[in-house]
DNA sequence: CTGAAAGCGCTTACAG
DNA sequence: CTGAAAGCGCTTACAG
């Protein structure tokens, strides 16, 4: 028999007959023959492996990278495809290096900045790339985020329908921004927006992203407007803190304070947070950017297909830290 | 001028002309040429990566598996290789996997239970292994772990110094002994027997992964034992609760209630924990493993050179939350 | 339905 | 110090 006819048994890239078919399996059972990924990959142009670049930033809280990881990892094996993780502070050498080398067949970019300068290197690259983030350039890229603008519209609307007239949102603080976290700026200036609409007063201040830090803050904040009702949270850290910083001022949430944070619904497990929460979905997000960026790799998509930028719509998880505000609400 | 010089040239593992070499090194430049993985591969069966196998259990807090690859993934880059990472739930299948295929020069091990599945598939492997996690059956591969008895006795024995008669240990919750996380007994073995030999009462006992199922043992426990003094944690979540706890019943650390855990600065940080610890390390041991692993694959381990089975010291790190008991402690 | 051959892009003995 | 060739282990047109 052929190595050909062989590699068609298994591959199934061929019509083979039955009984050559079952020899050959039974033969690479026996020798518990699994193909060589290097040779494959030489001969194929392909590797089956998908680039994961990450950053583990010092400032951001783990489990929200974990599932992201996750929701990647677990999509990825589900298609047929490995993960090849970089964590490596030079973001655009590593994406070169793997995409050049052409170890990956295709990239993720978690944490995309809004000049986030792996872009380039991507754009330079034969391989599709899909993003978990919103650049300020989207072209040549897949790109999967939160819909910031619809959370921060939610967040102030839900607590505007309920009765409220003075909100505090407290974001990421400042230096997220200037490294190009734009969705603190998305998610903030719709609510701006929509306090205006609803004749709402906003008060918008960036949080620190640690202990004990943040907890101050809260205090200050809360010192500073009394007359607030609900507390719009887009930081984790400050949603952390929070119950500590509520129980030593003995304010009782929602009877004395609402509360809406953004973060996902395993994020409020590992903090046991009790408040309702704009459900961010990094699980989700990943699986989505690996789905994209197989149909991709695989020419699924139709030619010309144009690229996505695709938005996942904020889902509001209640967890009873809202209510109308009452005549004894925080004074 | 020949392929082969411009190999030469370009890996300098032969001598080479400085004119040539530095030709070579311009049209490399020029051209961006960068060696396709997969070639190189099957011509030297080495692929320059690592396979990392974690598993992103249900009831893991997310920061020490995010340290695990921190450590794990810095080192591997730093002596030049990727990092493949699988958080397959069918572990010793994508082992084989990705051993067989040779898609991977070694192999780290996360999480390592007593009777690891993994192991058997990881010996009949080619590639060299090293573990995170002390499983029953060492031969063959490199292993590293914290020392988990001298934990349990440099806590009780902290305690005992300080004068504390009667202490009380929460360790992980059952399941994880059964599926094979023995450091929970190395711990609570070593810490039964360092009591007795102090004289000191021990009360034992496994505590839930999850609140609020932890805040209520806690709360138990304190009921139960109006007398400890001491706290001992080896149960991150009880980590995490306890501030909330405490506070509910007024109780102060360390003027009313000595408190000693077993999780990492990071984990510290991340729950803004204000207890002394025993620092466990998962970024150190991640560096480790993948130091003694690609020493293994380099062949720069002496020939014979035995298998290592190493544990990092447990280093207390004081937050201030022990101290000598009171005749005020807990009445 | 099957075979024989070429080729993927490197590295590395073998010669000189 | 350099060249020409073989070979790593697959897949896939090309023939039949």
């Amino acid at each position: 028999m052929a190595r050909s006819t062989a590699s068609y048994a298994l591959t199934g890239k061929r019509a083979v007959s039955d009984e050559v078919r079952a020899r050959v399996r039974q033969a690479a059972l026996e020798l518990g023959y699994t193909p060589n990924a290097g040779a494959r990959a030489l001969a194929t142009s392909r590797s089956n492996v998908i680039g994961l670049l990450a950053q583990f930033l010092p400032d951001e809280f783990a489990p929200a990278m974990l599932q992201y990881l996750q929701g990647v990892t677990d999509t990825a094996r589900d298609l047929g495809y490995d993960i090849l993780l970089s964590s490596d502070s030079d973001g655009p050498g590593a994406l070169k290096r793997i995409t050049d080398s052409r170890m990956v067949d295709g990239v993720v970019l978690l944490n995309v900045a809004e000049d986030d300068d792996r872009l380039p290197v991507l754009r330079a690259a034969a391989q599709p790339g899909a993003l978990v983030g919103l650049p300020r350039d989207c072209t040549g890229v897949d790109v999967f985020d939160l819909d910031f603008e619809e959370a921060g519209r939610a967040m102030v609307e839900h607590l505007a329908r309920l009765g409220h007239r003075e909100l505090i949102l407290v974001s990421q603080p400042e230096h997220v921004v200037e490294r190009g976290g734009a969705y603190v700026w998305r998610l903030q200036n719709a609510a701006v927006q929509a306090a205006a609409a609803k004749g709402v007063v906003l008060h918008t201040v960036f949080g620190a992203a640690t202990q004990p830090d943040i907890g101050r803050d809260l205090h200050a904040l809360l010192d500073a407007h009394p007359g607030a009702t609900g507390l719009l949270l887009n930081n984790e850290a400050a949603a952390a803190a929070l119950p500590t910083v509520l129980r030593s001022r003995d304010i009782e949430s929602p009877a004395d304070l609402s509360v809406i944070g953004r973060y996902s619904d395993e994020f409020a497990r590992t903090f046991s947070l009790p408040y309702s929460s704009i459900e961010s979905a990094p699980d989700r997000l990943g699986r989505m950017a690996v789905r994209q960026l197989v149909r991709r790799i695989e020419n699924q998509v139709p030619d010309g297909d144009p690229y996505v930028v695709r938005f996942v719509h904020p889902e509001l998880v209640d967890r009873g830290s809202t209510a109308a505000p009452t005549s004894a609400s925080r004074q």
